[in-house]
RNA sequence: GGCGGCAUAGCCAAGUGGUAAGGCAGAGGUCUGCAAAACCUUUAUCCCCGGUUCGAAUCCGGGUGCCGCCUCCA
C-alpha cells in the first residue's frame, strides 16, 4: 500500500516515488508576516503539518521547509501607515505565527527561512537569469521574460495565450509582454533596499521561494504546496524562474488546498469577514479547530460557522472522553495481556486508517476511522472484566492515530485534581454509601460549576474536564 | 471572454459502476438512586431532465444553482 498524492501538475492521482529513496523534500509556503495569521492560512499550516507527521509516521525521513515572507509590498504599506520599520513589523508577526501554531499544535519545521536573509541568493539567482536570457533588466526593475520559458502556464493547464486574453493585469510599460514578472523591484526613496548590480531594490515576492527552497532542499524538491490561489501566478512563476535557473525540474509533486469560506462567501479583508487564529483560540479549544480543518478533504472548501464549530467541539469531546475513560478505567483492570481479538480489531482499524491517508490524504475518512476506533474503546471499557493490557493497547492506538498523526487529542498529559476537590469528591462517596443523594447531587452540581463533572461507574467515580 | 470546482439526511461530511461511511443534533430503549458517559434502535434513494448499462450518487449529454482562478491573496 503506497501514498497516492493528486498531483496539481499532471491532475492525477500519483503514487508518490520519492527522488531519494526513503527522503522527503516538503516545502510549504508560508506567511507573509504583516499581520496576524487567519483561520484560512491555518488550514494550510494544519493540514500539511499532518501531511509531514503522516510521512513520517509511514517511515520517511521528512525535510520540511517553510518560508517567512518579512519584504514585501504589505509590509512596507504597513510600515508606511505605522512609522514601525518594516524589520520589526515582520519579528513581532513572527512570534504571534508561532504563538498560534503552537497552540494549534503545529510543529516546527526543520527550517523557517526569511527573505530578507536570503538576498543573496536570490541576487545570484537574478544574475543567473539575465545571463542566460531569462530576464531582463529595466529602469532598475529586473522581469522574467515568460515568452522565453516554453512550458509557461503548465501548472495552472493555461497557456499563455489564454493567460493574456483573461488578463486583468495592470498596464505596465516597462514589461516585453503583460505576463513577465517581477524578479526584483527597483527601491522608491525611503524604502528599505539592498544594493544590487542593477540598482538598490528589493526582491520580488515569487524569488524568495525559488531561492530558499534550493538552498535547503536542493534543486528538485518532493513536494510543494500551498493554498489554491497560489497556483497562479505564485506557483506557476515560482516553476518559471526555478528551472530557468537551475536546468533541472522543479517539483515532482504540487498539492494546493482549498479555502475556508464565511457561509457562501469568501473570506477576505474587504469583506470584513476573516477570522484570526488569535481570535479563534479564545472561543475554542485548539482540537476543534483542527478538527474544522481536517474533517473535510483538503481539495474540497470548507465553510466556517459557529454553528460548525459547534459541532466540532461535540465531536473531539467524544474523543477526548473516550480517552479518559480508559484511563479511569485502568485504576480497575486486570494485570494481563493485550486480548487477541482487540489486538485484531486495533490492527484493523489501523490499516483503514492508512488506506484513507493513502488516498490522496483523506483526513474526513481517516477521522472517521477514529471513531471506530471510539466505539470499540467504549465497547471494551464497559466490559466487567478488561486487561490492563487491552487498555493500554487501545490508549497507544489513539496515542498513534488521534494525536501524533491528526493532533485531535491529548492522550499523554495526566490531570490532576486539587486536594480540596479530591476531598469533596470522597466526601460525596461518603455521602452516596449512605444513600444522602441530596448532599451528593449537591456536590456533584457544585463541582460542575467548576467545570468537573464527575460520572458513576461499576469500577467507581470517575471525573472529567468539560 | 478563458480555465476549473462543487451540488449527498436538520447540520457537517465521505463515497467515481453493484442497491448510501463517520460526526453533531433529534426520537425511543438499556444501564443509573437520579444523572452523566456509554451501548442498542431509529432519521436520505444522493439538485433537475435525458442517455449508456443487467445495474449509476458514481459514466455521458443538457439544464439550474453556487463558488474559485485568470490581479495582492492560504
Amino acid at each position: 500500500m503506497t501514498l497516492r498524492l493528486y498531483n496539481t501538475l499532471t491532475k492525477k492521482k500519483e503514487e508518490l516515488k520519492p527522488l531519494t529513496e526513503g527522503e522527503i523534500k516538503m516545502y510549504v509556503c508560508g506567511p507573509t508576516v504583516y499581520n496576524y495569521i487567519h483561520i484560512g492560512n491555518a488550514r494550510v499550516f494544519v493540514f500539511y503539518d499532518v501531511v509531514r507527521r503522516y510521512l513520517r509516521h509511514l517511515g520517511y525521513k521528512v525535510t520540511y521547509v517553510q518560508n517567512f515572507t518579512d519584504v514585501d509590498d504589505r509590509l512596507i504599506q504597513a510600515s508606511k501607515e505605522t512609522g514601525v520599520p518594516v524589520p520589526e513589523i515582520a519579528e513581532r508577526f513572527i512570534q504571534a505565527y508561532f504563538e498560534d501554531m503552537d497552540a494549534l499544535g503545529v510543529e516546527r519545521a526543520d527550517f523557517h527561512p526569511r527573505a530578507t536573509e536570503h538576498i543573496a541568493e536570490m541576487i545570484e539567482a537574478v544574475q543567473v537569469l539575465l545571463d542566460n536570457g531569462y530576464a531582463y533588466e529595466k529602469d532598475g526593475d529586473v522581469y522574467f521574460r515568460t515568452l522565453a520559458k516554453k512550458d509557461y502556464g503548465k501548472l495552472s493547464h493555461q497557456s499563455l495565450d489564454e493567460l493574456k486574453a483573461g488578463a486583468r493585469i495592470e498596464v505596465n510599460e516597462r514589461k516585453e509582454h503583460p505576463l513577465d514578472f517581477a524578479l526584483w523591484k527597483a527601491a522608491k526613496p525611503g524604502e528599505i533596499s539592498w544594493d544590487t548590480p542593477w540598482g538598490p531594490g528589493r526582491p520580488g515576492w515569487h524569488l524568495e521561494c525559488s531561492a530558499m527552497s534550493r538552498k535547503y532542499l536542493g534543486d528538485t524538491l518532493d513536494i510543494h504546496a500551498g493554498g489554491m490561489d497560489l497556483c497562479f501566478p505564485h506557483h506557476e512563476n515560482e516553476i518559471a524562474q526555478s528551472e530557468a535557473w537551475t536546468g533541472k525540474p522543479f517539483v515532482r509533486y504540487w498539492l494546493h488546498n482549498g479555502y475556508i469560506n464565511m457561509g457562501h462567501e469568501k473570506m477576505s479583508k474587504s469583506l470584513g469577514n476573516v477570522k484570526l487564529v488569535i481570535d479563534l483560540r479564545k472561543e475554542y479549544t485548539p482540537q476543534a479547530i483542527r478538527y474544522l480543518l481536517l474533517s473535510s478533504h483538503y481539495r474540497n472548501p470548507i465553510q466556517f460557522s459557529k454553528e460548525i464549530m459547534h459541532q466540532a467541539e461535540g465531536s473531539v469531546e467524544r474523543i477526548r472522553t473516550a480517552v479518559a475513560n480508559i484511563k479511569h478505567r485502568k485504576k480497575a483492570a486486570l494485570e494481563g495481556e493485550p486480548a487477541q481479538e482487540l489486538t485484531r480489531n486495533l490492527e484493523s482499524l489501523s490499516e483503514q486508517f492508512h488506506t484513507e491517508m493513502n488516498d490522496d490524504l483523506n483526513t474526513a475518512n481517516a477521522i472517521s476511522v477514529l471513531f471506530e476506533a471510539v466505539k470499540l474503546a467504549n465497547e471494551w471499557v464497559a466490559q466487567p472484566v478488561v486487561s490492563e493490557g487491552s487498555l493500554d493497547a487501545l490508549l497507544s492506538w489513539f496515542k498513534t492515530y488521534g494525536s501524533q498523526i491528526l493532533g485531535l487529542v491529548d492522550v499523554e498529559t495526566e490531570e490532576i485534581l486539587d486536594a480540596e476537590v479530591e476531598a469533596l469528591i470522597e466526601e460525596r462517596q461518603q455521602a452516596r454509601k449512605e444513600r444522602n443523594f441530596a448532599r451528593a447531587d449537591e456536590i456533584r452540581d457544585l463541582l460542575s460549576a467548576k467545570g468537573i463533572i464527575l460520572e458513576d461507574t461499576p469500577q467507581g467515580v470517575r471525573w472529567r474536564r468539560k
